[in-house]
DNA sequence: GCGTAATCTAGAACGAGTTTCAGTATTGAG
DNA sequence: CTCAATACTGAAACTCGTTCTAGATTACGC
């Protein structure tokens, strides 16, 4: 019925592919990525997604239109690889000031806190990045698993300090609420759906479902419930 | 630098309305605005997003374009108003067949994933729709408000069997968490990053933040935990 | 170095969402 | 019933994501 070339039934995007698909990358093109993904930060940052437009990355990265295609089959993919891109070094800059001595739940409340006061400071660059994160279909699988993984990592992180335990199923379950709850929550607050005392209220809300118990100190309420399935 | 018509500091979308705008609509446009959302749900049905073509909606409804687009500002507009129309279909069925003797945790679970399978049985529509739901950005603020209305509505009626109880600031608070959760998840099994087993899951994890005992009638704070901070 | 495959560039071209416009039909007030 | 305001139609135009083409350039095994 619809002639779409694209994304048929599998979601491979195999933009006229010669080669190995994971080519290590020369220095040139190392160089030219980065370039591009700081055009594209720039752009974000200033007008939000609509900004973000490929033309404009394009020159602004000092690259022809077909090249930057080669490099992101598409803008989401662009996006969420910039978002990728930015997850690392906030990860970064979690590690380097850890919240020792709180107990995990609300370790987790308050990475979250301090990355949301982050991405306030950049709301265009936040919007850009998560509405294509919202909006990637099956093609840009493998880009929203990185990140996934990535805020995954980070939250587990910030309940156990130390990062030597393995996450049990029921673990992982709690994560991806809290990871949905994160995300949906700062979409409606860039909409201006929510406030920010909402924003905290969701948050501090879904970290109830992290148990109280834990290493480092925990106190006394009430836990939320122990059992799982 | 970019002379973008749209979106310039406010949302508004005023396409050189000239009457009032919540003008009761005569009949013939009451018809119209049914066909419109009637074609939109047919093609929705049979392709998701991408073949909801606003051409196609307007010939099939037998509309001109311009016309559309009064009546709906954008392809976004146009599946959300038709996500709304959905939900007020499963809100009658939902209601009909109401889940009595569970306590209310479980009513929920139960409610939310019936609603799940009835969008397993039109997965183009249920992408089409949340696709557009998670996309819409501040200029559609009134009508996902809309939609968010219905979908709280549908969960504190699953909660509560009796509605006449008023939710509490804390009740709210895990009722959205619930809908973040309820359309991520529902997200990531459309794209395929999540198994239906998993949606379970979430579902179940996240329906733990409320409070066990039915409050039947309840004043209702004091429940789970007496909100944070 | 040479030659060839892979990559990059500039630019045109295509597709779908959105806007615009001139003309026609409908509506509603008086 | 008449007239002016409003809504609708058909079609063209515009924007921006995406694809395609032809000709440079670059990378690299020999």
């Amino acid at each position: 019925m619809s002639g779409m070339p694209r994304t048929t039934t599998d979601g491979r995007m195999m933009t006229t592919y010669t080669k190995a698909p994971g080519a290590p990358l020369t220095e040139r093109q190392e160089a030219r990525r980065r370039r591009i993904l700081r055009a594209t930060t720039r752009l974000a940052a200033q007008g939000g997604y609509d900004s973000v437009q490929m033309r404009e990355v394009a020159e602004l990265s000092e690259v022809a239109l077909g090249t930057l295609y080669r490099y992101f089959p598409s803008k989401v993919h662009l996006l969420v690889a910039t978002m990728y891109d930015q997850l690392e070094q906030l990860g970064g800059q979690l590690r380097r000031k850890p919240n020792k001595g709180l107990p995990p739940r609300d370790r987790v409340v308050d990475t979250l806190l301090r990355a949301f006061r982050g991405m306030q400071r950049e709301p265009h660059l936040t919007e850009a990045m998560m509405r294509a994160l919202q909006f990637a279909d099956r093609s840009v699988s493998a880009e929203v698993d990185g990140v996934s993984r990535i805020t995954t990592q980070m939250i587990f992180e910030a309940i156990h300090e130390d990062d030597t335990v393995e996450p049990s199923t029921e673990e992982l379950a709690v994560i991806r609420v809290i990871t949905h709850t994160w995300h949906s929550s700062l979409i409606s607050w860039l909409n201006g759906r929510a406030s920010i005392s909402q924003v905290r209220l969701d948050i501090e809300t879904v970290a109830r479902l992290i148990p109280e118990d834990a290493p480092g100190g925990t106190a006394g309420e009430g836990s939320a419930a122990p059992h799982a399935r």
